[in-house]
RNA sequence: GGGCGAUUAGCUCAGUUGGUUAGAGCGCUUCUCUGAUAAGGAAGAGGUCCGUGGUUCGAAUCCACGAUCGCCCA
């Protein structure tokens, strides 16, 4: 027999996608996808680079299979989608977990150990996992070019990198800049903006208000005797006590209205911002208000000269330790008077260059204090606090301490509290191409939407220049060579390593650190030698420069750069928008001025169930595999595509991923495996299916009237418009409404089609199976870049060797064409007319319950009302309303009818734009309309109207809803204007029906329990009740027919039957005998 | 302190351009069906749609302010 592979309905899924992706491999079927679109437009797709030196956790599933489904998708519907893989290879993180294997942690421990043996290991540790995270890929059904992968440490990515750094400095937007960086004291470098943002803590510091006397008081200029007095208190304050060491100068704010006031029962004088005085009193409503002695603008106590809370310092200039005027001063808090320490600080600093004030650094890069600072040399800064403020206490100096809690920038790594640090470093200067970023980003499609203009666009407005350069190991080398003769200040960019060889360089095999750093230039203009500056770069460059440097553009000329440049899609979590959102942008801005990518879909956190992120120190981290195991990477995919927008965040667990699938794959399988049951027992062959095929096809144009044909009709006409809604979704980027119309239709299929039409199946009707397995294959199709796993074992089995019903079939569902609607088969009046029937039905079956009549009793009438469209539709498929409410007859009652009454409403959606303010009086004089009156002029179309005010305003049939209300004496359910009444009468003749049906599922009962095949036919005894008997006597067709009987006799214990049994139907005793025929 | 987003049933989530009885699934209780059966169907319990104002004839939906949570920034 040809058959079709048997399938388990209770199949494990994990064990069937093993042997799935076994078969995948075998035929190379990813190759093979691609090759089949060799010569398709191309759909590009950039892999953003994870790095393997760490395991890959649930999070990373997430990302990977949104990475996978639009590929999947546009290759379906007919594009090439080439997915070169990558790898990210440099950067900190990677240092950091070396210094860690080595129990080191510190630059010096690192040099000591020699550069090129530590950037080795950083080599080997970028790859450590790189195994396990190919297995979770292929597990996943990630499909990526993981053989074809860029690797950023690799020499020729790096060279690209070099170009576009080249080009940067051509365009003078590469420079060296003197600046307050936040500082990582540990690591002993410089971060960039993008990775303070990850490092962001609530941490509580010691604030500060101290006393600083003034120590002279130049003649003001603005008013005729300065206001302040030798010997007054200036009172600054700061939450970084650490910086007081050098404080170079106060600031006030010009227009700040300032006042000298003497507390209460107190000598000494005071001076701040007058709207601060009590908060830093701390004066409550009892205390005694301090006497203001004199009030006066900020300006008049600038040049005020005072005494330094330290002096281990005391060369800041002419204008050091004087008070001067600045705009960033505030109100908000403090005192109005901010100590200003140059090296530490943007304001800070930007302060003392106007004022020429001396930059004095004492801090050392490891975050000590140096030599000049007396007892707190050799002392980490943050650890000082405590004892400066100490000090101060003892010198008087100490106004008020108090623990300040503020969120405070730590290192993203390894969580020290970073510095504000004037140092030299390397910058782009993005700031000059932000307005053009801007208009790029207008060009991006964003989803969700909200982050064009919202997160990323306001990023991208508040824009300051990329702090390019790191004084670290193991990075791409900025590759900037400089004149040793700081005089000459030559400088050279290197756009290639074929420049560095014209210039006379030895090209090391290796461009890394420390062999690049032994390459020496002759300098152009000198002829000294020129020397490259020890940085290296920050490793988003490398990221943002994938779009050609995976290439190695522009040195090999590969044209694959031009044909995917830029990007149609990428995908990443929503914490890289200052991160490879940015980078990517950044550097496509500044080297082509152009976007390289069109359509970013941005991937939100997962959460445990409680809510909170999942981290390896709270131990609620749910491992990868484990989820696969269990349920299945289908299981795993269909959860993340399904439950939620992706943006929104998961509550996850195995659970939920368990949850989520069961419902909708277990209903898809069911249904799978119950074709293939009756395909099977039909012994259907490739040439039956040809030719049920082509009933299939005839569907659309089928004889209207007969029931089972309007039901195939419908389900077809359903599967259009879910096709077509599917395609919508995908193309807008949104697998999650496509995943959950294409659940909508798999749950009608099952539970109205394939029950509805089980008698069909039963009797091996062509039609009925080849419009479920066309729907079956069509629906793989839809599932295929969502779950493709089992949507390819489903197309397989149904198809293999066979042809489709339009077309030959591929021998998997990765090489068919995305299914697209065919209008023709759409019928959207049946679509309508078949959502009255359910209604129908379902408030039939809630009559029933009410009245607790047994679905199995028989009835003799079913009563619905109904009119118009409704009616005729519910009137078309009456048999189907009957058999599922199990009644003799359907009859509807219309408006002229003694049992419904009518009610009318208005209708708010048409009436309430037309009458505004006046809708309260227009609906009670719609509802004061006689019910039978209205109904009438609304069937005869004639016009009503209600008079409002005592004008007529005229009412069109749309303006009124009418509902029906059936009348009591029947057991009714109603909702909504419709309802649904069951005549609960029982003759003679019904009752016995009831009976009969009752012997048949008592005979089924005793043949399941006999270990009978479905399929078996059988040899029948019945005894028993006499009541019983005679039904099935009176219906002894319908009996032998439901239970496959080929004999049946009464009253007989049947000899060499299975074991009588016994039953009890109404209290009535039954006996059964029975045996394979 | 600023920006962005979220808040609907015990849980996970839908809810179209504002339209009058706010839904689904899971879970719970009670029935029912029994040739898909670890499924299906029905009923029940469960909601101040975060709060307060406002706009409107009408607000879960629009606006303002506030609360809580999350993310991002200073």
């Amino acid at each position: 027999m040809a058959g079709f592979t048997p399938v388990d309905p209770r199949q494990s899924f994990p064990e069937l996608e093993q042997r799935v992706l076994e078969r995948w491999r075998e035929q190379d079927l990813f190759a093979r996808a691609l090759a089949l679109r060799s010569d398709a437009p191309v759909w590009s797709f950039y892999e953003g680079p994870p790095t393997a030196n760490g395991r890959p956790g649930s999070h990373h599933v997430l990302s990977r299979v949104y990475k996978d489904v639009y590929p999947r998708y546009r290759t379906m519907t007919g594009h090439r989608v080439p997915r070169k893989a990558g790898w990210d290879c440099h950067g900190l993180p990677v240092e950091l977990e070396v210094e860690r294997e080595l129990g080191i942690s510190s630059k010096a421990e690192i040099e000591a150990y020699g550069i090129a043996e530590f950037n080795q290991r950083c080599r080997e540790s970028v790859f450590r996992y790189v195994a396990e995270w190919d297995r979770l890929t292929e597990r996943i059904g990630f499909w990526i070019d993981l053989g074809d992968a860029y690797h950023t440490l690799d020499n020729d990515y790096i060279e690209s990198v070099w170009w576009s750094l080249r080009k940067v400095w051509d365009s003078d937007r590469l420079y060296l800049g003197h600046k307050v960086v936040p500082y990582c004291p540990r690591c002993g470098t410089a971060l960039s903006s993008h990775e303070v943002a990850q490092g962001y803590r609530d941490v509580v510091d010691p604030s500060a208000y101290v006393r600083l006397p003034v120590t002279e008081v130049p003649p003001s200029n603005e008013l005729p005797e300065s206001p302040v007095r030798e010997g007054d208190s200036l009172v600054a304050w700061t939450t970084t006590p650490w910086t007081l060491l050098s404080n170079a100068a106060l600031a006030v704010g010009p227009e700040i209205e300032y006042v000298r006031v003497r507390p209460s029962g107190a000598e000494e004088v005071l001076i701040l911002a007058r709207g601060l005085v009590e908060r830093v009193l701390e004066l409550g409503t009892e205390d005694e208000p301090p006497e203001v002695l004199a009030s006066f603008p900020g300006s008049a106590l600038v040049g005020v000269r005072y005494s330094p809370p330290f002096d281990f310092i005391d060369d800041y200039g002419p204008r050091g330790h004087t008070v001067l005027p600045a705009e960033f001063v505030t109100t908000d808090g403090g005192t109005g008077i901010v100590h200003t320490a140059v090296a530490f600080g943007e304001d800070d600093f930007e302060l003392g260059a106007r004022f020429e004030l001396t930059l004095q650094n004492p801090v050392l890069p490891d975050g000590t204090f140096d030599e000049r600072m007396g007892e707190f040399a050799g002392v980490n800064v943050r650890e000082a606090d405590p004892r400066i403020l100490e000090d101060l206490r003892g010198r008087g100096l100490l106004l008020r301490s108090e623990a300040y809690e503020h969120s405070y920038p730590h290192c993203w790594r390894c969580g020290t509290a970073l510095l504000y640090y004037a140092k030299s470093s390397w910058y782009v200067r993005t700031t000059a191409v932000r307005d053009e970023m801007l208009a790029i980003n207008e060009r991006i499609g964003w989803h969700p939407e909200h982050i064009k203009h919202g997160r990323f666009g306001k990023w991208l407005e508040g824009n300051q220049d990329w702090a390019l350069s790191r004084e670290r190991y193991w990075g791409t080398p900025l590759p900037i060579w400089r004149c040793e003769d700081t005089d000459c200040g030559e400088a050279l960019c290197a756009g290639s390593v074929a420049e560095l060889r014209e210039r006379g360089g030895e090209v090391p095999d290796d461009l890394h650190r420390p062999f690049i750093d032994a390459v020496v230039l002759s300098c152009e203009s000198c002829g000294g030698p020129m020397r490259r500056v020890e940085e290296t770069i920050d490793a988003w460059w490398d990221s943002g420069s994938m779009p050609f440097a995976q290439f190695h553009h522009p040195f090999d000329g590969d044209p694959r750069f031009a044909e995917r440049f830029p990007a149609d899609f990428i995908s990443e979590a929503i914490d890289q928008t200052r991160g490879w959102f940015y980078s990517l942008l950044a550097v496509s801005t500044l080297v082509f001025e152009q976007p390289s990518y069109l359509n970013c879909v941005c991937l939100g956190l997962i959460l445990d169930p409680e809510g909170q992120k999942m981290s390896k120190s709270k131990g609620n981290v749910v491992d990868p595999w484990e989820v696969i195991e269990r349920h299945g990477a289908d299981a795993f995919r269909w959860y993340y595509f399904t439950a939620q927008q992706p943006w929104a965040g998961y509550r996850f667990s195995s659970q939920a991923v368990g949850e989520s699938a069961r419902q909708f794959m277990l209903t898809l399988w069911n249904a799978y495996s119950f074709w293939v049951l009756y395909a099977n027992a039909e012994g259907l062959g490739p040439a039956e299916i040809e030719g049920a095929d082509t009933d299939a096809a005839r569907i659309g144009s089928d004889a209207a009237g007969d029931p089972s044909a309007q039901l195939d009709r419908w389900l077809l006409s359903r599967l259009q418009a879910t096709t077509a809604g599917v395609r919508e979704q995908m193309e807008a980027y949104d697998a999650t409404q496509a995943g959950r119309a294409i659940a909508d239709f798999v749950d009608e299929l099952s539970n109205w089609y394939v029950r509805l039409s089980r008698r069909r199946f039963w009797r091996g009707e062509r039609a009925a199976l080849a419009t479920l397995r066309h729907c079956l294959i069509e629906v793989s199709k839809l599932l295929a870049p969502l779950i493709p796993f089992i949507s390819d074992e489903i197309y397989r089995n149904l198809t293999a060797g066979r042809a489709e019903e339009f077309g030959t079939a591929p021998d998997s569902v990765h090489l068919a064409d995305f299914p697209a609607p065919r209008e023709s088969l759409r019928d959207r009046e049946l679509e309508a007319g078949m959502d009255a029937v359910r209604k129908a039905v379902e408030l039939g079956r809630a009559a029933r319950a009410q009245a607790r009549v047994k679905m199995r009793q028989p009835l003799g009438r079913a009563i619905i009302v109904a009119a118009g469209a409704e009616r005729e539709a519910i009137e078309g498929m009456a048999a189907l309303v009957e058999s599922e409410l199990n009644v003799k007859r359907v009859d509807f009652v219309s408006d002229q009818h003694d049992l419904v009454s009518h009610r009318v409403k208005p209708n708010y959606r048409t009436l309430g734009p037309r009458l505004g303010r006046h809708m309260p009086q227009a609906a009670s004089a719609v509802e004061a309309l006689d019910p039978q009156h209205a109904a009438e002029a609304i069937r005869s179309e004639r016009r009503l109207a209600i008079s409002i005010d005592g004008r007529e305003h005229p009412l069109e049939p749309d303006d009124l809803t009418l509902a029906m209300e059936p009348l009591a004496g029947y057991e009714v359910e109603a909702e909504a204007g419709r309802a649904v009444a069951l005549e609960l009468e029982l003759d003679d003749e019904l009752r016995r029906e009831g009976l009969a049906r009752e012997v048949v599922h008592a005979v089924q009962g005793a043949r399941k329990q006999a270990g009978l095949e479905v399929t078996d036919r059988i040899e029948l005894w019945l005894g028993g009740d006499d009541e019983l008997l005679e039904a099935a006597r009176a219906h002894e067709d319908y009996v032998g027919g439901e239970t496959l009987a080929t004999a049946l006799a009464y009253n007989g214990e049947g000899t060499g039957s299975t074991e009588p049994s016994a039953a009890t139907v109404d209290g009535r005793e039954l006996r059964i005998g029975l045996r394979r025929a």
